[in-house]
DNA sequence: CAGGAAACTTGCGTGCACGCAAGTTTGCGT
DNA sequence: ACGCAAACTTGCGTGCACGCAAGTTTCCTG
């Protein structure tokens, strides 16, 4: 696995949005979606209000992007986790599963967030959904090829039963695709 | 006195300035002059290489002016330091001597550093001598105009009274220019 | 509902950071 | 003394960050 090195200028693009999500996520959480302006976002970030928009093109996905970063790296642990002799349905639905139950710091109330604000719901619904990418190259390793899985799922009164009741129908897709 | 605040690209560069000079002082004083490449000095200020060259245009100039720099700042604050009753001659030697006697950090470990390489002496001279620059707008503050002085003062064991000496010099000059 | 202020988003020109490649210096081993 | 290798310095082209100004949205107030 040749760990291909990207330059300074790339290591210090993905760290500029790196900063911002993470600036703006904070801000959020701290005094609300309302009262955060994108200089303020941009000034946690260490960058002129310009160069925020150079990287997002509007006040909320800064935000909705934070929490889908969160969430593909959970996902993409959850699913390195799990050992490779577990069927590949049941690796995919312990994985979501597993996001849902044993959430991480500020998790639980960046969703809340987000499901909250209808502004941020629609940003968030805009992005590709935050599970998807992580799940299909996890997908793609185990099988030989690329298959795409497309998953809504939005946890109104979510306890881990309902997760399994609600990704019961992926799984026929997943054996077939094997 | 309207504090005037630079735009941000102008703090960047000031700070990536600092980072360079902090950053080049740090590691000659680790691991001697010789040790120290500009690629190393230029990493450590998050920096490429080339843009360390973009602001200094040798190896050295980089220790020397973080030197250089430690000393203006000083030099600045032992002027103001001195009550506004104290006659200028006064002060200005007071100023000096504060220096040389009540050293800072690696104050005296970078001073040594500086007269023992002849390469950083060389660079060291080539710039307008460190204690010039401060010197002389203090004293443009107290006086309503510009003189300029210039001081070169190489510590060869130095002793309070061996400096007096040789600021004596200096006196008249100052005292006629009020 | 009209008017206006504050914040947002975007096009544009400028300047700095970067990577690259060429030319130079430095220091060392033979 | 010679040649080589590593490090240094600099010109050049490209891309990103910034400031600015214009157009738009949003929200509040009369």
């Amino acid at each position: 696995m040749t760990q291909e090195r990207p330059d300074l200028r790339e290591r210090k693009k993905r760290a500029t949005q790196e900063a911002l999500r993470e600036a703006a996520l904070r801000l959020a959480l701290e005094r609300g979606t309302a009262n955060v302006r994108v200089g303020d976002i941009a000034e946690a970030a260490g960058v002129s209000p310009r160069t925020y928009n150079n990287y997002f093109s509007s006040r909320e996905q800064a935000i909705v992007a934070a929490v889908t970063a969160q969430r593909e790296t959970r996902i993409a642990e959850a699913m390195a986790a799990q050992p490779a002799h577990v069927p590949l349905t049941d690796a995919v639905t312990a994985a979501i599963v597993d996001i849902y139950t044993t959430p991480g710091d500020d998790d639980h109330a960046a969703l809340l967030l987000i499901t909250t604000d209808p502004a941020l719901r629609h940003a968030f619904l805009d992005t590709t959904a935050a599970i998807e990418a992580p799940l299909t190259t996890a997908i793609a390793q185990r099988l030989g090829h690329t298959d795409r899985c497309l998953l809504y799922t939005v946890p109104t009164g979510s306890l881990p039963g309902l997760l399994r009741a609600a990704l019961a129908p992926l799984a026929p897709a997943l054996d077939t695709a094997r």
